[in-house]
DNA sequence: GTTGAATGTTCTCTATTTGTTCTCTATCAT
DNA sequence: ATGATAGAGAACAAATAGAGAACATTCAAC
């Protein structure tokens, strides 16, 4: 059972470290919640931690962590709700089993990054100027994979990759009026594969 | 759990291996993230070291390796950095300003919900068989936008909306090879728009 | 090979920030 | 009044960020 400015330190904890993936100082949460005083956040954090939302690692700088199997922990967890399908024509089926959409696996890794795509090279594979792309680091990628490539160690692509028997390397657009290059092997470097993609419409 | 430091550290080598297809040296990673020590930026290297972030060749120049299969209990670090711009036949420039993708943006919010798409229906505007929309839920919607809307209570579409002067409501497919389909304005129903899509590659 | 500059590594040291613990006020509802 | 809740702020200890010196090792040019 919270107060009111219990439960404001919460909420702000709990938006900072998913925004920024490490706890705030006491003066952030401070500033965040609109007081002055560490002492008085340090008090709150202290009620949270009896609580069991968090722990605190004494003297640690930032070293408050969010209590995984905390109930209200669950928003952290960037979970959608429902999840259904649809279909021209059809009624919205729901889907049993992933009845959430679960963004962690999808990008939340360190080998993860993301990348904004320019251009439209790739928009017949549905990837689309603007187009933001997730990316596994990896140097190696099998054929037909959505790979970024550096080229000679400069030009950086976003193309499906296609090994030819001969060694050399076939990078291809996904676009009908963009032509596939081949490159000796050793001028491609892979950088990673594209695991995911999204877009915003706002 | 990595201090910010050492989030910056990481984030620098990551984008600068993926520029480069190579690793920094010390002093271009303190240059980077605003530094002049060499050993700072050692000690850092150290701290993702045991992160299980990347691997260090000791004694080696430009001897640090990103770690491919992270472990991602060690680092705890709930961020994707967006780390550049990709386009073709470009260097990969780094982003200003955003650096970072932030997905409660996205849609963390209790108005929207996901629906996965089955079909083609809407393929030319990069919305493929299988693809995630999320939509924020609203009854009304303007023209252009890309609407779940019921037909007759029954039947969910996703088409793009454009109303007539006669009262009448087109829903345009996205794909050349379907017909746009005109119904009398009370037998649609606007379920919500879409705001965002997303895609898994795996 | 030899050499020298650049680079990695290990340290010590300092200043600042941060966490922690106090005490002291103020407000408010019962 | 009497707790409970809010807050300010001082004082101290600990952690962190950073500088930089000193030495070891690479690596490329000669």
């Amino acid at each position: 059972m919270l107060t009111p400015s219990e439960q404001r330190t919460f909420k702000f904890v709990q938006q900072y470290f998913l925004k920024n993936g490490y706890a705030p100082t006491l003066q952030e949460i401070a500033k965040g919640i609109g007081i002055k005083s560490r002492g008085v956040v340090h008090r709150y954090l202290r009620a949270l931690e009896s609580s069991n939302l968090i722990t605190i690692l004494s003297n640690r700088r930032r070293g408050i962590c969010l209590n995984p199997d905390a109930d209200e922990n669950a928003s952290m967890a960037p979970i959608n709700p429902l999840l259904g399908r649809i279909a021209a024509g059809q009624p919205i089926e729901a889907i049993e089993g992933r009845d959430e959409l679960n963004l962690a696996d999808f990008l939340m890794s360190s080998d993860r990054f993301a990348l904004q795509v320019t251009g439209n090279s790739m928009i017949d594979a549905g990837i689309l100027d603007g187009d933001t792309v997730v990316i596994r680091q990896q140097q190696t990628a099998t054929n037909g994979d959505l790979v970024v490539a550096l080229i000679d160690g400069i030009e950086a692509t976003l193309k499906r990759l296609k090994k030819l028997p001969d060694g050399m390397i076939l990078l291809m657009p996904e676009n009908k009026l963009m032509e596939p290059k081949v490159y000796p092997a050793q001028r491609v470097q892979i950088q990673g594969v594209v695991v995911g993609q999204l877009r915003s419409y706002q």
